[in-house]
Parts: structure tokens; sequence; C-alpha cells
DNA sequence: ATGGTCATCCGAAGCGCTTTGGAGGGCCGT
DNA sequence: ACGGCCCTCCAAAGCGCTTCGGATGACCAT
């Protein structure tokens, strides 16, 4: 069903009917019901590529996921922030396209993506620190919202971030009131931008109570369960071994757990632990009484976010550049407690 | 750039510069030569949504993510399943577009998507035991995929799926024989087919052996850590407590695994855990030394095969239904051992 | 010279929609 | 009765591409 057809069942034109379906004024309110009738009835629905064609609008949005040659990993992040993001789209009647791509390839991607006419903006996801990516799309006139940042990029852009570094402060000056003076550094893969401003806040809180960060407490590297394991249980058991964690991932805090169960320890109150929780909706951290203490910030808030940000910027193309820096909670579970005293 | 200014650049028509860069017969070898490096250096790339128009196929494959509104769950298999589908779609120059729906508007979503004419099949994700997607899709003459089978429905249709039953059967037989007898079950939703056959074939194994299934022993929830670790609580608390867990996911398995430690027990030694292991990237049950026993298959691989199926099916669409079934692999890891001597 | 065959190329229609630039008729005031 | 205005509708062009049905020569055999 097309319509031209709908318009010859109807007895009008496809003008009439296309401004009845479009809502435009001069069409008078008997027919426009009549023709709303007939198109549900019919089950009609546009073609989208031809109103795409006709309009000049895809109505869709692309996700660009990274997948790093390295580690074919896919962000768990990634499905959190979909739902999200696909609230905002399904309101506004736009679709989302994916497409994975390896990190050599990306720009090439973003080009077709907008020739091809596919989608009226881009969703950006896991930044790196100096992502070549941004400067790309700001030169190719296609709108584009960043998830995260890019800290060694000094250009305007629009990005929709955690603060990282304050999060990882507040959660590192916690452990510092408990009495905890060596706590380790469970983090991403240091490239990421995320991985870096959380380092950063780690070492601020320290610096600022005259605590040298001390390198053999700092891990960077995917976060894997098995990778908060390893580097836990090989900290524990050196000669002066950390009495607290702070960590990027649910998942590795996890393996920090069973490393510090393995040692014969108890969580919360020989070794603390603090994770950054993305409030996925498959990794609860206890709803009630956090299992973790950790800082909080959902994930999927900020796919809706995001969403509507670059829908915005769709709307209004000349609109400057927007940011958007949600806190993270603290939320405090049972894993963290005083300091040790020292034996 | 497109196509007509892509020819007028070149003097020719937009009749030749289509069919050279088409790979169609009749245009001589050097000019397809001359247009290929003129399109490369232009950077032209066709308009999808044209060509799209002109062709009538829209070089996209569905993929509907269904999020039951009880409870907003993205499946965290979802990310992987989706990165083995793209390898098989990238290489066939499919797009991928995504929508989620909540369980009530699917049939609406799906036959929106064909009458848009965005997609050219579709994946379906997560069937429940009476799907009524699947002879909906049958009726609307688009190709699809179901990822799972609907055991309910008696219909033919093409699906991939691992052997769940074979695969718990087996695990359970394991458990056995080792020596385990009150073996609980902590399993996905029942209505999910998964979940179903997976009872199934736990159940099999213990009739098989004269042990009649025990309800008390059997959970069925949304697969998280809290409902592992609760559910395992409870049920090693009570009066005769199972001495082995087989359980539907790894993260679930988890909060088993903090369970068994609480009740100041060890798993592998006191208690037996196997679990399913969908093989995520993200969460890794070890590689050389699983931690968990469990039943392997690789959700990613799943993806890639359901999406080289569909698009077999979207090129030779009389073609009939198409089915594959994966065996599960059972890795044995550290979780399990022989069942404790009564004392 | 003529007709036929190939190898190359082109014009124009058509995919399903939007949108510009009218057309037709009812109703008003005069 | 007539011009003018508004309300409602329509024809046709155009979006960027594919593809059908030729057109144009070059070349060969007759």
């Amino acid at each position: 069903m097309n319509l031209k057809q709908l318009a010859a069942h109807l007895g009008l034109s496809q003008t009439t009917v296309s401004r009845a379906l479009n809502g435009y004024p001069e069409v008078s309110e008997q027919t426009r019901i009549r023709v709303a009738e007939a198109a549900r009835a019919l089950n009609y629905s546009p073609n989208a590529r031809a109103k795409g064609l006709a309009t000049g609008r895809a109505m869709a949005i692309g996700h660009v996921i990274p997948i790093s040659t390295q580690h074919e990993m896919v962000n768990p992040v990634f499905g959190d922030f979909i739902a999200g993001a696909s609230e905002a789209y399904l309101k506004a009647g736009y679709d989302m396209t994916l497409s994975l791509s390896g990190d050599e390839d990306e720009a090439d991607n973003y080009r077709r993506l907008k020739a091809k006419g596919h989608v009226d903006g881009i969703i950006v996801h896991g930044p790196k620190m100096a992502d070549g990516r941004i400067p790309f799309l700001r030169g190719l006139d296609l709108p584009f919202v960043v998830h995260g940042r890019a800290s060694e990029l000094d250009i305007p852009y629009s990005w929709i971030d955690m603060n990282n570094t304050s999060a990882f402060k507040r959660a590192t000056s916690f452990l510092l009131d408990l009495g905890h003076t060596r706590i380790a550094l469970l983090n991403g893969l240091e490239f990421m931008d995320f991985a870096y401003r959380r380092r950063i806040g780690y070492e601020e809180a320290l610096t600022d109570r005259g605590i040298a960060p001390d390198p053999a407490l700092m891990r960077g590297e995917e976060m894997t369960e098995p990778f908060g394991y390893r580097a836990a249980a090989e900290l524990l058991a050196a000669a002066h071994p950390p009495t607290a964690f702070l960590t990027s991932s649910l998942i590795t805090a996890i393996g920090i757990r069973r490393a510090i169960h393995e040692a014969g320890l108890e969580m919360g109150r020989d070794v603390s632990v603090i994770t950054h929780d993305d409030d996925l909706s498959y990794l609860a951290n206890g709803r009630d009484m956090p299992i973790f203490t950790a800082t909080r910030s959902s994930v999927r808030e900020a796919g809706r976010l995001a969403a509507e940000m670059l829908l915005r910027h769709i709307a209004a193309p000349a609109r400057d550049p927007e940011t958007h820096l949600l806190e993270a909670q603290l939320i405090i579970g049972g894993s963290t407690g005083p300091a040790p005293k020292p034996t």
C-alpha cells in the first residue's frame, strides 16, 4: 500500500492525502479524518526511503561503536546506553542504526554514513584521550554528540559525560577518611578518556592529603573479572598490601572480591572496595542495600540525555555545542569500612 | 556529490557511471577505471535512500529487541550477538537498524518496519514459548531468523539455537556422576523459551536416574547477581540444602558464589556450581582455567550464523526455512567437585 | 556499398514521497 | 451580476538512483 494507491482509494490526490497525513492546514478537517481512518484501516505507513529522499532527512541516528582490534570486546555499557537513547528516539520518531567498526576504518565509516544519507546525526562512543573522530566529524557537517570527552582535544563539540574526576576523587577521599592510606586503583585502559580522568581524581585526592600516588598500586586494563581477581591477588600478596581498592567497573570489583575471599580476608572489614557502578539493568549492585560502595551514575540516563541533545541539534543546526556533566552519587554499601589497625 | 555531478564531471551519462560503479559489463574497462578513480577522488558514495528506492532493497537488517515493561532490562547477551552479526553484515554491505520495543506494540513495530521499507529482513530476539511474533512475521513476507525457538509453536520458520536441553541434561548428569543428588536450578524466567528447555534437560537427567525433580529446588527469575545470591542463600539455609547449583547465567553464578562464601562454605568442595556461559567478551569465565564449570556456547558465533542465514534467505527468498542447532561445550572448571559425604 | 554484429554509451521513465504553484468554486460585499 | 477572497484541492516537478530500450559507430563479411 503506497500513497498513490491510498489516494486512488480515497478519490483524492496524493498531495491532499500527504498533507492530511502530515498535518498541513490546507485540508478540511473532514477529509483529514477520512484520510486518517483509511490509512489506519489499510495499514498504510509511508515508505521511509521515499520520504527521506523527498525531505532530505533520514529520520535516523547512527551509533558507531568501536571494536578495537586488539581486544574484541563489546562495551557492556552499550546495551543500557542504547536503551536510554531509544526512548528519546521513539518519542521523536527516529530510528537507530548501528555500525561496529574497527578503529582503522572509522573515519571512512563516518564519511560513508553521511554520504549515504543514512543518518541525520551520530553518537560517538568510547572516546579516547585524543580521539581523531571528533575533529573529523566537525569537518563533516553532521551533528554529533560524544558520550564522554577527549581530554587532549581543545575544540568545541557537544558531549555528555559523567564527572569521572570528581567521582573518583570523592571515592578516594572517602577511603582516606576511613583511614586507608594504601589504596589500589584498578582502572580501565588508560588511553580511554574516562580512565584517565578517574586516575586524575584518585591522584588529586591522594596528593591533597600529602600522599604520593604509588605506581605499584595502579593498574589499567580491560575491565574483566579475571583482571580484578589477578591484580587484587597479586597486590594482596605483596609485601605491603593495599587496604582498599578503587575500581572502574562492577565486573572488576567482583574479581577483587573473589581474590579477597581467597586470601582469607573479608571485604568491608579487612579490605575495602569501592567501584564505579554504571547502574546497568543486568548488573544490579543490590537495590536497597548495595553490595559494593560505589560511585553510581546511570548510563541509561546518559543515553537518554545524549539522544535528546542530538535531536535538539538536528532540529536547530546552528546551535552552539552543548555539554552536560553528570555527577555520580556516592552510595555506601557493605564493601567499605575503617582501615584495619596495622598489626 | 551525487551521481549527476559525478557524471557531469566525467562528461558521461548517469547511466554509464552507475553501470561502471556497479560492475555491469556494458562499459569499457578504461572508462570503468576512470569512473572508479574519480569516485574515490571526489569521495562519492551513492545515496542509500535513493538507491533503496530505485532497487527496492534497503540493504539493512532490523534487530528488534524486546524490553519487557515489567523489568526494563536489556539482555546482556545482546551486545555480543550484535557484534557477531555485524561481522556478516559488514562483509555483505548491509547495515543494521535497531529498535527496542515494549512487548505490546511489537507487532505494530514489525509491520511498520516492513511498510517503511527500512529493512530487508529481521532477527527476532528472545523468543517466548508461544511467541506471537513468529506467526505474525510469517504472514508478513519479510525474511526473518529467530535467535532461539518457540517450543509451543508448531510451524516452520528459520532459527538458530543452542541445544539448551542437552546442555543442561549433560551438566546435570555430570553433577549426578559426582554424587550430587540435591541439585538446585536457578533458571531464567520460565516463559522464555531457553529457560523452559533448560529445565526440561535438568529434569530429564534427574528422572533418568530415578530422582524426582523437587520444585523446592527450582527458581526462575531475571538472571541477576542478587537473584543468585538470595536464592542460593535461602536454599543453603534450608533444612535439607542442595549440594550443587545449576544456573543459567554467569552473573547469577557469581551471586551464588557470594552466598556460598558467606555461608562459610567453599565452592567446588562443599558446594558445586555449574553455569551456562555465553562466552561474552566482557564476562570471561577465565581463559585457561575456568572459574566455573560451565556449558559454553558463544553467543557471538550465534549472531554471526544467524546473520549469515538471514542474508542467504534474502538472497533466495523461495528457500525453505533453515535451522541450526549449536551444541554447547561442557567445560570443567574449579567450581565442581564430588558431593560431600553426608555427615 | 550494404547489412549485420558488437561494444559503448545515452535518454528517459520510474521508485514513493514532498512541495511549489496554481485551479476551482462557494461566499462576501457592492 | 460581478470582482475578489478564502477554502480546499490538484498537477507536476523534483529528491538521487537504477534500468529498459534504444542510438551510435566501428568493424567485419558479403
